[in-house]
DNA sequence: TACGCAACGAGACGGTTCGGTTCGTAAGTG
DNA sequence: CACTTACGAACCGAACCGTCTCGTTGCGTA
């Protein structure tokens, strides 16, 4: 990964020449999370996103080094994804509004879990962005909870049957068999349940 | 899905012309395997199965409506998937021999995970199959977890803390993750922790 | 103000890949 | 032998990728 910023010492700003256009980015991101969350990842090509945004192929090979990171971009930016690492002084309250965060952003942006959806697929299909994606992306979202995790296990009020690895797995486990597999809503109902399961002690 | 045999009453056999070639089934469901084992579902096209396989692709068009449908029954094939629901008289018992069939049936056959992320994948990008993915394979799975739960609830040796709904999604739900999401190997490590998650009560 | 430079939208281009169909042949059935 | 159906191979058109070339546009600098 030594593209991008990673120019020696400063990141040179541009010196010469027309800027980029944000408002060309935008509308790329735009377009392409429309197209996902309306006509399916199988139809999202680039020469589709180009078009629907009004703007050149080029533009965007000059963005982005694949489909997927446009993907990513948009999800990142669709909402302040980044979800607070709660402390609410108790591994039952800290893994609940995890829970309760997490849930109320799916629930607010309906595109999410289509971003998401494709995402994965593409992450599969393209084994170079998979790499990128559970870098920079799953492995974030995974720490969040394993913090919280080893935060309750040095507290002490971890239980017993719980460990910081297996509760990232159950939450995100869960999270996307509902996305991909299961047509589940994520509701009260089920953050109860995986409260429930990973509070519970002996 | 009225194709296939849903043709009147009895399925006719075949009365006359030559019939199917049993062997051409057999070659293109292994060719799909190994493509997609070895190359990734990328580059798995009706046209190179039907080239690997020695195959017309009219051969493949006569036998399966979709790519999807032609990995499925490579995949119910692939091993006798059907893992018996256990019956050891006691919920820890029946959830860990459950587990470690899982487990034991994936590492002995590797290419069963990459037929289950290609699954998974197609399943995204067509809508249609998905539903048949879901409806014939992931439900079948899921059912034999809940049968598992429900007779415990009946005995009273399930725990409070879980019900069948949870137990599969966490079950299923993690292995998914760790199909698509994370390198992680199907250890007894996880098996444990699994297990002790899911049978440890207040 | 005028100039230069890079990014812009648009689209052409060559190339590849793929899905689906057509064609003449092979293999069974009656 | 006549008939029927499956067979492998070849063919066709559509879609798309990534590059490249236009003429244009906007910003920094001389």
């Amino acid at each position: 990964m030594t593209t991008g910023t990673a120019d020696g010492a400063a990141p040179p700003p541009r010196r010469t020449g027309r800027p980029r256009s944000q408002d060309s980015r935008d509308a790329i991101l735009l377009a392409a999370t429309e197209i996902v969350a309306e006509q399916g990842y199988a139809a999202a090509s680039i020469e589709k996103i180009a078009q629907r945004a009004g703007v050149g192929k080029q533009t965007i090979y000059r963005g982005w080094p694949s489909k997927g990171d446009i993907l990513l971009e948009a999800l990142t930016r669709k909402a302040d994804l980044y979800i607070p690492i709660p402390d609410e002084g108790n591994w039952p309250a800290d893994i609940r509004r995890l829970l309760d965060d997490s849930f109320a952003l799916v629930r607010r942006a309906p595109q999410i879990p289509d971003l998401l959806r494709a995402l994965m697929v593409e992450a599969q299909l393209d084994p170079v962005f998979g790499d990128r994606f559970r870098t920079n992306f799953l492995q974030h979202r995974r720490a969040a909870v394993t913090t919280l995790a080893d935060r309750a296990a040095q507290r002490g009020d971890l239980p017993a049957s719980v460990n910081a690895d297996v509760a990232a797995d159950v939450i995100y486990g869960v999270i996307w068999y509902r996305l991909l597999a299961v047509p589940a809503p994520f509701d009260d109902r089920l953050a109860d349940d995986l409260a429930t399961l990973l509070t519970t002690g002996p």
